[in-house]
RNA sequence: CGGGAAGUAGCUCAGUUUGGUAGAGCACUUGGUUUGGGACCAAGGGGUCGUAGGUUCAAAUCCUGUCUUCCCGACCA
């Protein structure tokens, strides 16, 4: 990449006011500074800066893939729904797949990821143990018809992403792998200079055992970590375990109760129109998990997870039943439903449930409660599982310290597929008895542009972004107070030309701004030192800021060699 | 997909209530004065008012359709 710029022959549109369309700091940053341009709702332009700093994280990653021993190559983007069709994905994938049809009518998907064609292509070019395992990756553009793209590059419908994917003969040697990955990933997220977790996460539609999401810690994360104030133990709030030992209390059965709960249609004013504790009521709710009518049960304080529910099942599909479908199936509106005389579906409940003694929940009329109600003796459960979200002052499921939450910004995925893909898609391989086999596969992504925005979140402040060094889209900003006094002129322009033989990137404001204007700018863009030539030109001396710490200090260009390559190699 | 809001100059917006032939600031061009934290003066260029239709002597303004964008929610390999 060209190591040296002149403001004036490149495109940086800066803005003083900030975009309507804007809501999140990065976003807002990377418009003002003139780093992006929106194209379409989530389709975003990348202007010369955008494309270095895009660069330097795509630099980083394929540094990082080579070292685990994944070869890079390049898949097409326009795909034949064919091999969406064989994965059964162009179906269950649902709209958020880009779809196009060429001039003959011919279906085609804009690849949302590239599981079925680089599938298709390892099955075919391989088919011997030998050749095994093998990794290959890609940095490329994806698509996918987002319901509702926002937060600029942070959910957009066009987005870059890195996807590796890796053939093995053995679980054991994609174990092997996918622990290399995970250490690849974990290097590549802290070379950004990123405050990241790896959490365990849910595999959803994608199957497979181990997986792991990379969190950039970030308020305006859309995922929520939970994770131990005393150990390693991180994970997507959806996934948690629950293994808290609830007391069974220590007090009498007393009889089934009916009364009348008029107007009370949530766990909340139950609660209160009784005076009993939240934690004593069963809140009922009715789902339907692939076609099924099943009530789920927790405790009055705590909220069903559906991913859980959708693990316990086994289930594809999992979803909360209208409220048709709840007066048809129990014979009362959603604020009065329970779990006593139903047996028609399934009732399942969350551990909690079980401790529960003279609890209180719904009657299947409408504005009744059953009071003293307890589980086992006054309705039946099909079975109890870990059902719930985990919440905050649990105790952390490895047993050591409590929960505590974070946001996350996912930024990377590793995945254990195990042969779904092989299997449908058709790869297979001759093993060392000569017998077929179905290769086994990892897949492993990083949002790129994602990661730049999440690199853009931790990094700013409020007079624009502070770039980490090595994802900077220079090392330094060169700024000429003023290009008419002779002397400022010739030492910027002296500068420019010997910064460039050095190992510096210099991005040169030489326009004939004021100083103020120049500065501004500077700051919004965020290169990591700024070198101003400015009423010390004629002395020698040019000034240096640090835009990180807002260190500032005149230096002598005798000098400036050694302290630049001090300043710019210690740490961010 | 449900709910809400908005489309007027490159950007941020006013003008719409009460219909009368389009404005401000920033940005841009030219000249001048300025020059260490988003200067000033003067003169300019730039808009089918998202779009299609309707009402009217007359529509940015009223009505209908449509497209686009944003927000909240749901959804999310």
């Amino acid at each position: 990449m060209k190591c040296i710029m002149r403001h004036s022959q490149t495109l940086i549109p800066t803005l003083k006011e900030v975009p309507a369309d804007a809501e999140i700091a990065s976003h807002k940053l990377l418009v003002r500074a003139g780093y992006i341009r929106q194209t379409a709702a989530g389709v975003y332009s990348f202007l010369p800066l955008g494309n270095r700093v895009l660069k330097h994280v795509e630099e980083i990653i394929r540094e990082e893939m080579d070292r685990v021993g994944a070869v890079e190559m390049l898949m097409p983007a326009l795909q034949p729904a064919d091999l969406w069709k064989q994965s059964g994905r162009w179906y269950n994938f649902g709209a958020e797949l880009m779809r196009v049809n060429d001039r003959h009518e011919r279906q085609f998907a804009l690849g949302a990821t590239h599981e079925e064609v680089i599938t298709k292509l390892i099955g075919d070019e391989v088919k011997s143990y030998k050749r095994l395992p093998l990794t290959v990756y890609q940095i490329q553009s994806k698509f996918r018809d987002e319901k509702r793209p926002r937060f600029g590059l942070l959910r957009g419908r066009e987005f870059t992403m890195k996807d590796a994917y890796s053939f093995h003969q053995s679980t054991e040697s994609l174990d092997d792998m996918y622990d290399k990955m995970f250490r690849a990933y974990s290097n590549i997220f802290r070379r950004c200079g990123l405050d990241f977790r790896a959490v365990i996460a849910d595999s959803g539609a994608m199957g497979g055992k181990d997986t792991h999401e990379f969190m950039v810690l970030s308020e305006i994360g859309e995922d929520t970590i939970a994770y131990s104030d005393h150990s390693s133990f991180a994970a997507n709030i959806e996934m948690a375990p629950v293994n808290n030992e609830y007391l069974q209390p220590n007090e009498e059965a007393k009889p089934l109760e009916l009364i009348d709960t008029p107007g009370r249609y949530t766990m909340h004013d139950v609660a209160q129109y009784l005076d009993q504790p939240l934690a004593n009521g069963m809140k009922s709710l009715l789902f339907k998990v692939d076609e099924e009518f099943v009530l789920v049960l927790s405790r009055g304080d705590h909220d069903i997870n559906e991913v859980k529910l959708k693990n316990a099942y086994q289930a594809t599909n999992v979803e909360m039943a209208t409220e048709a479908e709840i007066n048809e199936v129990l014979g009362a509106n959603a604020g009065s439903v329970g779990p006593v005389h139903i047996d028609q579906i399934d009732v399942i409940a969350d551990h909690a449930v079980r401790s529960i003694m003279n609890g209180y929940c719904g009657a299947n009329q409408d504005d009744k409660h059953f009071i003293n109600v307890c589980p086992d003796r006054d309705f039946k459960v099909n079975a109890y599982y870990d059902l719930r979200f985990i919440q905050e002052g649990d105790p952390s499921p490895d047993g050591q310290g409590t929960i505590q939450f974070a946001r996350g910004i996912e930024v990377g995925h590793v995945f254990k597929l195990g042969n779904i893909y092989a299997d449908k898609i058709g790869a297979g391989f001759l093993n060392e008895q000569g017998k077929q086999e179905t290769m086994t596969m990892g897949c492993y992504g990083i949002g790129v542009s994602r990661t730049l925005a999440a690199i853009v979140e931790q990094f700013h402040d409020e007079d624009g972004i502070v770039w980490p060094k090595a994802i900077a889209p220079y090392d330094l900003h060169l700024l000429t107070m003023n290009p008419k006094h002779q002397d400022q002129f010739e030492l910027s322009e002296s500068l420019y030309q010997q910064l460039q033989q050095k190992r510096f990137s210099v991005l040169y404001d030489d326009r004939k701004e004021r100083p103020g204007v120049k500065f501004a700018d500077s700051d919004l863009i965020g290169l990591p030192v700024r070198l101003t030539v400015g009423k010390r030109a004629q002395e020698g001396y040019v000034e240096c800021k640090v835009r990180a710490t807002g260190e500032q200090f005149d230096i002598h260009i005798s000098e400036l060699d050694e302290k630049l390559t001090a300043l710019l190699e210690s740490s961010h």
